[in-house]
DNA sequence: AAAGACTATTGCATTAGAGCACTAATCAGC
DNA sequence: GCTGATTAGTGCTCTAATGCAATAGTCTTT
């Protein structure tokens, strides 16, 4: 079952009634024509036109066989066709990906508006924390924040924000023990942490003082989440020192219901970035959510800290 | 909408899971799938699938297109299914034509067997005593009694048999009229004659005498027509004379229902012979019937000669 | 943890197919 | 009845796709 474009070109002859109308209506050679069908016939075995020099016609086995071409031209007719729909506007499903934490802090506000925005585009968000496999799991598309981004082969890293990290505690809680005024003294005061930065049943905290040294220091966590809210709630309710995403802080630093611990120290501040295949080929769908995402993710992170 | 074959390719890949293993169940070499994907990818300017250095995956557009390009490669193997059933065996339609004379008289006592021998092929037959175009009226044999055997470009011409034709009136009619003794006294008798014989109003016979002289006659006919059966009844009920084919006034000359006119003198006899396109791709349908006939042919027109 | 095995892809020489001009043969019209 | 136009098919040159060998990268196994 070799040449399939023979089942074209024999399509074409039928159609047009001969070799030379054939070619004269699609563009195609018509000795590429001529040649092409003689091989499919000696292929099958199997005479499919019968010609004399200036006329011709189907043979029985012709027209059969034309029958079952007629199927298969438009089959693929179909697949192209729908290939072109796809290209021409946001349609189709998207699937994305990106820890639950972001999921619900960031997309939640905003992935709505863009799924009224472009009605015929649906969202498959995977909202997950373990790492997933771009290619394997059909990912279209992947938000991440990390402290460095990665910069696999084939695929794109496209930054989006920064996200500083800062030591917050209640006041209330800042008042009862004794604040801590050096990175070692963290490790006597009670710790809120998620389970990205648990090691050995301890949790370890990169700070980087005023002069560029760093510290690091293990402390025992009283809780560890990965709900980001789960974190604030406890911090604002006195739990602890926790480390946390400047968005996530900023509104309740502004109205007091929590501070800031060592301001002078910071972290290694996270890079939150968009990571999506090669955008060879990429579809309008694809396109569309990567492109609303770059314009009001970073709004998103600024407007939409979260309230108490 | 071009290459064709890549749909197949692509399907190829997908159904293996990856370009290596589909080059193996293949046979098709690796590189070819890869590029041909490619192109078809940047043709439709979709990505189709999701590609590590190592595993690969399809996409969401990709998928569907997989689907329709499942439903074009099935037909097509339907389709060259269909024609390694033809070739097969014997199955299918044969459009045969020949004059209404030869198929009542020749093929009516042989074709019912054909087609019990050959339960799969049905037959077209044409009988009809036009110049039938092989080519335009799909016609795949044709058999024919003509002087010359006609040799056209990409035909095929067998011979069966030859076909003397002898001049006969009945005995009671010869009694009658002064029985001629020499062509031109044909002129005065009465005649029985074929559209075909026919040239502006009358009869023409050409007629070969014992030392090779030729003879062209004139005849006014009292019937004209195709039909050998009434021409031959017509001529034993004494109408007049007829020139008619040995084969098919053999029985009436034995039984002294019909004597020769003109024993000496003889015709040009007729060839019977297959016509039948180029044999390259002839389905076993067709040979079947060919062959049936050249075998069978020959004893019909010796044994069933026309009773009374 | 490192190496081996396997993946998709690319460079380069070669072959197979494409296109042009032309031929043989047929049909239409004067 | 012959000429002109049109048909399918063929020879020859050249382009472009193919296949082989080698590459870069990834996963698995020892």
């Amino acid at each position: 079952m070799d040449d399939f474009n023979d089942l074209i070109y024999f399509a074409a002859v039928v159609e047009h009634h001969g070799f030379s109308a054939a070619a004269r209506a699609t563009g195609i050679e018509k000795t590429r024509l001529s040649r092409r069908v003689a091989a499919l016939e000696q292929r099958l075995g199997v005479r499919l036109l019968q010609r004399s020099t200036r006329s011709l016609a189907l043979t029985d086995a012709g027209e059969r066989f034309h029958l079952h071409c007629l199927a298969a031209v438009e089959s693929a007719r179909v697949a192209y066709a729908h290939m072109a729909d796809l290209r021409r506007e946001p349609v189709g499903t998207v699937r994305m990906s990106c820890a639950q934490v972001m999921a619900q802090n960031y997309l939640a506000p905003i992935l709505p508006n863009f799924l009224t925005q472009y009605s015929k585009v649906n969202l498959i968000l995977d909202a997950t924390d373990r790492e997933v496999n771009l290619i394997e799991e059909r990912i279209d598309l992947v938000l991440r924040s990390r402290i460095e981004i990665e910069n696999s082969a084939g695929l794109v890293a496209r930054p989006l924000a920064e996200a500083r990290r800062l030591l917050v505690a209640s006041p209330t809680y800042l008042r009862k023990i004794n604040p801590p005024s050096e990175p070692r003294a963290l490790s006597k005061c009670d710790t809120l942490g998620r389970p990205v930065e648990m090691f050995d049943g301890q949790i370890r905290w990169e700070l980087n003082g005023p002069e560029a040294e760093t510290v690091s220091v293990q402390v025992s966590p009283r809780l560890v989440t990965n709900d980001l809210r789960l974190l604030l709630k406890a911090a604002i309710h006195g739990v602890g020192i926790a480390l946390l995403p400047e968005q996530i802080v900023a509104n309740a630093l502004k109205t007091d219901l929590l501070a800031q611990v060592l301001p002078n120290w910071t972290t290694t501040t996270h890079h939150i970035y968009l990571l999506y295949p090669s955008p060879r080929g990429m579809l309008p769908s694809v396109r569309s959510l990567i492109d609303y995402l770059l314009i009001h993710l970073p709004i998103s992170l600024q407007k939409h800290s979260i309230k108490n």
